[in-house]
DNA sequence: TCAGTTTGTCTAGTCGATAAACAAAGTTGA
DNA sequence: TCAACTTTGTTTATCGACTAGACAAACTGA
């Protein structure tokens, strides 16, 4: 059955309308909020008088006067209820604790040496565990509990592939729920960190974003008109397997010439390995090239080079208003960008490049957290201004 | 200002959605209808009754009793009015004249040998006027006129670039506007393609298409989560400029590597030359294929191996549910297909390969021309129901 | 001090959807 | 054949959300 139009829906829309406009408007008076939105005074007011009574916004004072009777300033109410966000790495388990606004009130981060499933979801209770236990009380408690994960998620929240956990097809979901019960919610880390840029960072103004969550491997979230894109069943935005270099090296996916054998944080590291300079880390190499070293600065500008051939694909295909790059490479950022930039600006082409900016993500290790607490609180606000039936 | 949602809104929406159950699942009864969307059998009646008050639909006699009072079957009628689509190519204007449904009632060929502005829009004109004069007389009369277009096209129907043609910067739809006053739509031919195969082909249960318009360059329309995705200007599906060698061929867009140097129908009749057969179109070389011609032969299965190495990478990207391959190219398909299927085969991930299939056109050279129909019958319909003011 | 302005609430009215009653037109089975 | 049941489509009363406009409260500025 499709979906029908009746007044119940009108108030749900305007309700969440007017929710949102006190968000991204905060503090504002419930006459502006008309202005802004287009609503009637009256309506407005009544709208404003149901979400105080669930709590979900507060009355702070009085503002200034325009030349007439002082505005009543209305706030979203953000320490009503908290959300558990938790980004799932290969080397850590991040954590925080965000309040209805995504501040940040906790954080718990946990390394970890063993990827078996049962180990790390024991792990990950354990760090929603006392993330939970530092929550203040309030109206709504934790009102949702959410994982970025590197890895294969489908639409319905089951993770089908995690190569660099070493999982197939497990259920994280269920048992977190099971535990719980609240909300869970399964993403991919790289949609969760272009959600969290478009958010809560850079992105703010932006509806087609392009975010590449370059780490081990490469992963791309895609904002597309204002909407998160995850394609039929959830695996689009594996662009870390888009050809660069037709009949390349074989890549363990099948494919061959992939984008990250070149462009990946893996990548650099072997090529480091091979320039002699044995097993390294990332960070050693931002060392190494902030102390002027120079096959550290070459692996570096090379990298970029190759970012920069994926990038403008990206560019091209999606005509993008937001280039973001995210995750652990952004360490060197001042090492890459030089080098990127330069391959973008030749190759790309003319229309499709005036208008996009390239930018580094603003939250840095943040982004997916943060996205993955905005879904949760997105989630939130919509069944709780939702909740009244037809026959209420 | 937002959208802010009142009862004007709700009767649109549902009068809309009244009028599309009709479109898809004609004939129907008031009664079906009811079922079929979840509104109420009083709400359907009504919103009926003013669809054929303003001729959009006929009854069309009783059906047959499941065992009560027959139904009174409606229909769209699609004879209320007529569009006139025009598909712009390099070497000819191919014009049709269609109802609200998309059937075909006239058809007009010109072939062209001279790409200038001035001539051309003279020849467009020419072939728009003798499809007007072959429209019935009908309620509405032309409801609009689209115009498919190989090249750049902004979101607001501005002509930025069409390479084969040799346009830059021109504006068609105001010259077009100022001479028929009924709505004028421009748009890119593979975004257009992508959406006759979506409304009137063989995607019409497919929310997320690609479809490839692999000609003597290469576009691609983009059909994501059941919305045509055009990107912040329009530039979107410039996957012809995708590079897939890195540090390849220059191309005339400025980047390396490009897709289309390898897979279009251009680079195909270059390599012909080179091969030493000569200056030959496609038609020559599929000519050359059924008879049996080695060379003919190899050349389209190399040609269909980049395509596929190309079609690959936007499975990565989009994990679509159907690839589509159209245009000139699919003349070939017979000789194409098997080395662009291998390739995909061998070098998809397993969960983007699994779900998706990959199809020719159906609408063969239809395809653009269809498209540019059901936008400017979309159009058409959502102005006609919206038609209403308040005030009214 | 007073006219004018701004904010927020309240009331009457409008309009579209819904549920339920009803009329019309069929089928089915004894 | 006919009464009982079904299905279709219309009509009517009611509900509820938004709107316009009146109104009261609170403030500015000359």
């Amino acid at each position: 059955m499709s979906q029908t139009w009746n007044q119940y829906v009108v108030k749900k829309e305007n309700k969440q309308l007017v929710l949102e406009t006190i968000i991204h408007h905060a503090p504002i008076s419930r006459a502006s909020i008309a202005k802004v939105t287009g609503l009637n005074k009256g309506t407005v007011s009544s709208l404003v008088n149901e979400l105080m009574d669930e709590h979900l916004i507060n009355e702070s004072g009085t503002g200034v006067s325009s030349g007439g009777r002082r505005p009543v300033m209305l706030l979203l109410h953000e320490t009503a209820g908290f959300t558990i966000s938790i980004d799932l790495g290969v080397k850590h388990i991040l954590g925080v604790l965000t309040d209805l606004r995504g501040n940040i009130h906790a954080e718990e981060i946990i390394a970890i040496d063993n990827t078996a499933f049962d180990f790390i979801s024991q792990q990950l209770m354990n760090c929603i565990d006392r993330l939970k236990q530092q929550a203040p009380t309030s109206e709504y408690g934790i009102v949702g509990i959410g994982v970025g994960v590197p890895g294969v998620v489908t639409t319905d929240g089951h993770i089908l592939l995690a190569p660099n956990l070493g999982w197939k097809r497990v259920s994280l979901q269920q048992k977190l729920y099971d535990h719980y019960q609240v909300p869970i919610l399964i993403e991919n880390e790289a949609n969760a960190g272009a959600y969290g840029e478009k958010v809560f960072g850079i992105g703010q103004a932006t509806n087609q974003l392009v975010y590449i969550s370059a780490s081990i491997g490469i992963g791309v979230g895609l904002l597309l008109d204002g909407q998160l894109y995850k394609g039929l069943r959830g695996f689009s935005g594996e662009l870390g397997h888009m050809t660069i270099e037709k009949d390349g090296a074989a890549c363990r996916c099948g494919n061959n010439g992939c984008w990250e054998l070149y462009a990946s944080e893996k990548a650099l590291l072997e090529k480091a390995e091979q320039a002699s300079l044995g097993t390294v880390t990332l960070t050693d190499l931002v060392e190494k090239a902030n102390q002027g070293e120079d096959i550290a600065i070459r692996l570096f500008k090379e990298l970029g080079d190759y970012l920069g051939v994926g990038v403008t694909n990206t560019i091209h295909i999606f005509n993008p208003e937001q280039v973001v790059l995210g995750n652990s490479l952004i360490q060197a950022a001042d090492f890459i960008l030089p080098a990127m930039k330069k391959r973008i600006e030749k190759n790309t082409i003319g229309f499709n490049k005036n208008d996009v900016k390239l930018n580094v993500a603003q939250l840095g290790q943040y982004s997916t957290l943060l996205g993955i607490a905005a879904f949760t609180i997105e989630k939130f606000f919509s069944t709780s201004v939702n909740n009244m039936s037809p026959t209420e």
